[in-house]
RNA sequence: GUGGACGUAGCUCAGAUGGUAGAGCUCCGGAUUGUGGUUCCGGUCGUCGUGGGUUCGAGUCCCAUCGUCCACCCCA
């Protein structure tokens, strides 16, 4: 007896029943990015695990226990992705798309992250994120938050807020951070466990602590948003007024930081309270440095990174039914003579109505069970073909969801027809 | 990584105190021998997550392990 193989733990089947969720989604997805003129990249799941330790950053948690990493047979280090960033930026200056132009990329795909898994929280998981390189200005940034806004509307959710803050060039944020780390150090005993280990390694960290015994400590520490540098507070204005000017709402949240290192100027990220602990859909920021950080051009980016699993758990729960996968008609055909014919006049159908989805029956059974697994199709139409109709060289064409339908009985020619018109009648996307 | 709850049929779940497994839905067949969806009748489906242990006897108790869920942590 051989043992039951699982799925790696962490790493989740999409079933058939889950699929028409998932391709609605994409589907939005892509339509809404090509709405603002973002071209797609794919992109290897495997890079070199120094690209990554040098952009998300050595001491964060993802790059210091997270990622999985493994020698291939050469000994060099590959990691699987944890996010998408990294490689785009590492395919953008290897295929030279930076120079002197612009670029507005998204990307889709697995993630991998060695996590202890909960809901919303998996070590395989999906993202979609885009990115915008070689523009400086706030308005881009607005661009990718209204265009995640837009997405939100389109897939009918509506229990997300949008916060944003600012972290200030890299020059003022290490002001800042030897400000804070004073007057931490002064605090000291009131900082958590947790919180005096990220005072060595991510100070900014302990700022979105969810410890309510921090609350005191944090209430009073300096605020990162009133220690920027001019420029980047000129940006921040402009990017509020861009985003009231939309009609985008927004909360200043001073105590969101990134987890990578690599941010700068812009963060922000849509949260919800419908998820449990895992709240963020998605999340993104400007990273100016990272592309000459990773020997490119001096090029400014900007991108986010959104959830799939997040949102189509938000779908599921708002009840969306996804996108229509039922065929449109199922043919039925008893007897072996029917089953020969009933092969050849699908075929034929499907060239004559492309855009038809018929489910032939196989297997065999009588006109009872046939009709049942029509119905259980979800098809329009039952196609029948049995002794009487094989004799005649015709076809009955049943509707199935119409009572007041009648079942005709018409030539291949006419039932193609018959089809075509029906699938004109009421397109489907 | 830390703490807690939980794994019984394909799905949702019942199985006090240990005595050898049940319901609903699904699926298959019949009533209706060429017509589905409603109704009625009948039937299939379980190494009770896995491996040990205690016991005359374990779904039930103990240990380990795998997995799921929740919180911390982290993040999308």
């Amino acid at each position: 007896m051989s043992k039951l193989f699982q799925a790696i733990r962490g790493m989740n089947d999409i079933l058939p029943g889950e699929s028409a969720l998932w391709q609605a989604l994409e589907t939005t997805l892509r339509e809404v990015l090509a709405a603002y003129g973002y071209d797609e990249i794919r992109l290897p799941l495997v890079e070199k695990t120094e690209l990554f330790a040098r952009s998300i950053g050595e001491a964060t948690d993802i790059v210091e226990k997270e990622m999985y990493t493994f020698a291939d047979r050469n000994g060099e280090s590959l990691t699987l992705r944890p996010e998408g960033t990294a490689g785009c930026v590492r395919a953008c200056i290897e295929h030279g798309l930076l120079h002197n132009q612009t670029q507005r990329l998204w990307y889709a795909g697995p993630m991998f992250r060695y996590e202890k898994p909960q809901k919303g929280r998996y070590r395989q998981f999906h993202q979609v994120g885009a990115e915008a390189y070689g523009m400086a200005g706030p308005d881009i940034d607005a661009e990718l938050i209204c265009l995640t806004a837009r997405l939100w509307r389109r897939l009918g959710i509506g229990a997300v807020t949008l916060q944003i803050n600012s972290l200030g060039s890299s020059a003022a944020r290490a002001v800042y951070r030897d400000r804070l780390v004073a007057y931490f150090e002064a605090r000291r005993a009131e900082l958590d466990e947790d919180s005096q280990r990220r005072l060595a390694t991510n100070p900014l960290r302990i700022l979105d602590s969810k410890n309510p015994a921090m609350r005191a400590v944090l209430a009073d520490a300096p605020v990162l948003i009133e220690h920027l540098d001019a420029e980047s507070h000129a940006h921040f204005e402009e990017l509020r007024t861009l985003l009231d000017a939309a009609g985008v709402a927004y909360q200043i949240n001073p105590h969101l930081v990134r987890g990578l290192d690599y941010y700068c100027k812009t963060v922000f990220e849509w949260v919800t309270d419908t998820l449990g602990a895992q709240g963020a859909i998605c999340a993104g920021g400007r990273y100016d440095g990272l592309l000459e950080q990773l020997g490119g051009p001096a090029t400014p980016g900007v991108g986010f990174a959104l959830g799939l699993e997040r949102l189509a758990a938000l779908l599921a729960a708002a009840g969306q039914p996804g996108a229509d996968a039922n065929p449109h008609a199922y043919l039925i055909a008893v007897g072996a003579a029917a089953q020969r014919w009933g092969l050849a006049l699908a075929e034929r159908l499907r060239d004559q109505a492309p855009a038809l989805r018929l489910r032939m029956h196989c297997g065999g059974g009588g006109f009872k069970a046939q009709f049942r697994r029509a119905d259980h199709s979800g098809a329009r139409f039952a196609l029948i073909l049995g002794e009487d109709e094989v004799r005649a060289g015709t076809v009955a064409v049943k509707p199935l969801r119409d009572p007041d339908g009648q079942q005709l009985t018409l030539s291949p020619d006419q039932a193609a027809a018959f089809l075509r018109a029906a699938l004109d009648a009421t397109p489907r996307p």
